[in-house]
DNA sequence: GTGTGTGAAAGTATTCACAGCC
DNA sequence: GGCTGTGAATACTTTCACACAC
């Protein structure tokens, strides 16, 4: 029984990350006081084509109203639900360096429904500090953590020498999920999802399609 | 004439960031001092399938020796003439916060020919000071800068409400290509390469995944 | 035997185009 | 008239499987 959820497995992977930009554009227009949106507005926003997004939604559900549009407060309800946004994941950055910091400073955080419940670092010099997510812990606290707190997520923002091995380490200790901004190619054994957020990847391909 | 390269438009978007991940496992293979490798061991350690790899390959040319597998030293070479880094790039970051110092202290960073050759923030606090590449200059002093200097990529790092609006200046500019950071979905009217980083779109994805 | 390079097949994803509803 | 929801068509990507080279 490897995927549970019979709903998640029929929606195309490259749909899910889209929903979060719909989301987000639809959470600015929501600020701009508009109270309904078509497909061909909300697609010029965010710069696809208007039957990406209503195939998109179709695998959740009918949100629209034919001859009208969608009633941007109701999708972006929907929307929250589709992308499992209705409850808050507890998250946890094992790297209190620059970066960690910066995201662990990062405002939308919270605002999305995402609790940032612990830090973690492997130097004395900054365990007991403040870097945006409480008190920084020892790295060697982690499985301790792990074992009397739910973790959902956890974010990798270490040197790249020692992410592979926090990987396994958290994936071990139960982690179902980890987002890996350190520069290495990671893997994990245990069905744990993992995501990565490659600076140098993305700075490759843009030079692939820079002239020469 | 939109696009002017013949070569770049035939190989499939999919393929590109697979070359940097080649490129990054064979650099670590390179360090052990392995000099020849098959696309079945290259394949099991970046996680994907042989004959993707010598699909990806294949449309640049025929890098292997049958029966045989691929020189280390020859294929990363060839790699890197792939994906345009036998010269160097020149990089802005704009925004110095954080996030901005983080990339900026990557060490991997010229390690691959990118050269950073300006920071820049709107702060009069941090202009001047050094966050790792170079003292930061004002933002005012942005167009300046690039009708002197040739940008080829320039990086965002800004707070969201002002992100949309370097990118038009940069854009507007000159600047071929832009990195965004910034929580937002930007756009680019100039025919310029633009990726996205963003935090809030892979927790979300994540959070897509995660059971209930 | 071993492993590349590559057409052909299978699998995914995007876009079209139109019936149906407001 | 306008816009959604969706099957059908197109485009793209991955995987298979085998001829060919070492």
């Amino acid at each position: 029984m490897p995927q549970s959820n019979h709903r998640k497995s029929s929606v195309p992977a490259a749909t899910v990350p889209r929903l979060s930009q719909y989301l987000r554009k639809l959470q600015e227009i929501q600020n701009r006081g508009t109270t309904t949106v078509s497909s061909r507005q909300l697609a010029g926003e965010v710069g696809t084509n208007p039957a990406q997004i209503r195939k998109d939604l179709s695998y959740f559900g009918e949100f629209g109203i034919r001859g009208v549009g969608y009633d941007v407060d109701r999708l972006i309800t929907e929307l929250r639900k589709c992308l499992g946004l209705d409850h808050s994941w507890n998250v946890i950055i094992i790297g209190s360096g620059k970066l960690g910091t910066a995201l662990a400073r990062y405002r939308g955080f919270q605002k999305q429904g995402f609790n940032l419940i612990g830090m973690f670092d492997s130097s004395r010099k900054v365990v007991g500090k403040n870097r945006g997510g409480g008190p920084v812990m020892s790295t060697e606290k982690l499985e301790p953590f792990i074992e009397k707190n739910r973790v959902d997520i956890a974010i990798i923002t270490t040197p790249a020498a020692v992410a592979q091995m926090i990987i396994d380490r958290v994936v071990g200790a139960g982690v179902p999920s980890v987002l890996n901004f350190a520069p290495i190619r990671a893997h994990a054994d245990k069905p744990a999802i993992l995501r990565q957020v490659d600076l140098s990847t993305e700075l490759m391909t843009l030079s692939f399609y820079l002239d020469d």
